[in-house]
DNA sequence: TTGTAAGCGTTATCAC
DNA sequence: GTGATAACGCTTACAA
């Protein structure tokens, strides 16, 4: 007995709607074709519910509508929302969305990029700190926040410029002691020139500051504390502006500063560097520099699914704004 | 030497191998095979650098190990740590993570399904609080914190527990004048049964309690405010414990008392739900019911990739747990 | 313009 | 166990 219970095919759309299998292909690829044809081709599949199977049309064209997202994480308020920018982007121009997760797992992210190949997407948006990292240059990839070579384009944030804008402001709010608190990988990408552009204006305006730089997430936050304490004397802290390199780290060291007694702004203004502020909520605030989200998403989007690309840019930095959030005196 | 341009095919493999087609076929599905042959056919793989090509075996199949997620949002931590586990679960049964997010458009919901059942998913998981949602109950699906009918297993965290459990612990720690906030949309699926369980353990115990509960996000803050205010006289508030339906929103009732000059934890206590502390940082932390997030993901992976759907469960309930954050006196 | 037929890379069914 | 061969559903020359 013949089980029709199969989902429809192109097949049994041509034969309902009375044409041959090739109109019925046409109809679903925008190929032009006689009216009166393409009415009840497009009825046909109505009444029969048909859908393009995806993998026969992937496995004709060698194109299958896909992009591979790769991220450290998405519990991370950043990540979160530039996963979500970057599927949203993705969606807009019909795409859809692999995500991969890979807690900056060298060799996980190594197989993400062998699975791509394996003929799963047309191409790879990564954000990752792996150094080691091969990526083949043939392979559609865009690299947000790290630069891996002239043949790789990178989307990132104006980093450098984030940082000048930091001590700028903290300089322009009256900080006369300023320092840069830095925590995370040691591999930051694009990311270490925060720092490097906080340092440029200080130096610039001859306003001192020190630079505390830890790779070991774990103990960091220590040996903030264990700086923090040795610059107060007489229950009085000697920096009056501090630079963090993301809000997670300045929301932390809010936290520490108040617990040594310090008020914030009062005492010490804080900037942090995300622009994560989606919690709404009082207590998780903090004066920033906002990283343009949306439009790094959509800049990584557009360059990835570029048709010519042949000459394509190896860096593109996206403008960041100043955000007052509690943290400053303004 | 002919270097094909093209990825290797099992024909290449084949033909380096010296043997049949099927049997490299039958080498990379564990299928029996002699022993020599398989070694041959593993070495020439390795040489080429052949990888299955997913979309050749999907079309053969009809199954393509990818799992579509549906869900709101990933820049919320609820749900970005919910989408994080829900991928490595899947990873960790050599599934890839389809990623779809809906913004609760019922639209975009229901074009998501439809995609699906264009053979580009095994199963979906779907988190989403659209009443209409059409649901094929063939279509291997699990839905998260929503329950549909009973072909459609839900997967909640204690929902009703967790309200007992925060009644219960304000109450243990002194409260007598209690509240219950809740914002959000209109259709909070299981979510709901927070408020029902705090009622009960309230009722039960003789406490007086009142419950607010708003469905639009925009206004609900005012009306939040306009309520507490409307219950401080003299600079005093005559509530003394708050159970707040999330963490977002105790953080910002807890915001808003100290604007009102409202002291946390000592003149009133709080307690949220979700148990989002990734932030890590003190000043995004409240005492709070957790969520079993991992355990969510896994449930929920395990019952979508559960060979017998014949009996499956329409509504699994994990356990949640009390935490404190500060904002209640411990 | 429309119809026909040859694959795309894999799996599955057979004889051997 | 092994090795040809026919699908799977679709795209795309090419023929009509």
């Amino acid at each position: 007995m013949k089980q029709k219970s199969t989902t429809p095919t192109m097949k049994d759309v041509a034969r309902e709607a009375g044409v041959a299998l090739g109109t019925v292909s046409k109809v679903f690829n925008n190929i032009p074709v006689g009216e009166s044809y393409r009415q009840r081709v497009v009825e046909a599949a109505g009444k029969l519910g048909y859908q393009v199977n995806q993998y026969a049309r992937g496995l004709k064209t060698n194109r299958t509508n896909t992009v591979a997202l790769i991220l450290p994480s998405v519990d991370h308020p950043f990540f979160g929302a530039l996963a979500q920018q970057l599927c949203l982007a993705l969606s807009r121009r019909s795409y859809r969305t692999l995500l991969y997760v890979t807690g900056s797992n060298p060799e996980v992210e190594q197989q993400c990029i062998r699975m791509v190949q394996q003929n799963k997407a047309d191409g790879i948006i990564g954000l990752t700190y792996n150094p080691g990292l091969e990526v083949d240059e043939a392979l559609p990839f865009v690299s947000i926040d790290r630069y891996f070579s002239p043949g790789v384009p990178c989307v990132a944030s104006d980093n450098l410029g984030g940082g000048r804008l930091a001590a700028e402001r903290l300089i322009s709010l009256g900080c006369r002691h300023l320092a840069f608190f830095r925590n995370g990988p040691i591999q930051a990408g694009e990311a270490d020139k925060r720092g490097d552009g906080f340092e440029q204006i200080c130096r610039a305006r001859g306003v001192s500051y020190e630079v505390i730089r830890i790779n070991d997430e774990e103990q960091s936050l220590e040996v903030f504390r264990d700086y923090l304490i040795g610059h107060i004397s007489n229950g009085k802290l000697d920096l009056d502006g501090i630079f963090c390199s993301t809000d997670l780290l300045a929301l932390t060291i809010r936290g520490m500063l108040e617990e040594l007694g310090q008020r914030v702004p009062e005492d010490v203004q804080l900037v942090g560097f995300d622009g994560i502020r989606q919690f709404g909520s009082e207590g998780c605030y903090c004066s920033t520099i906002v990283q343009p989200i949306a439009q790094l998403a959509q800049t990584s989007v557009d360059i990835l699914l570029q048709e010519d690309r042949s000459a394509l840019p190896s860096l593109i930095c996206l403008p960041v704004a100043y955000a007052a959030g509690g943290t400053t005196r303004e």
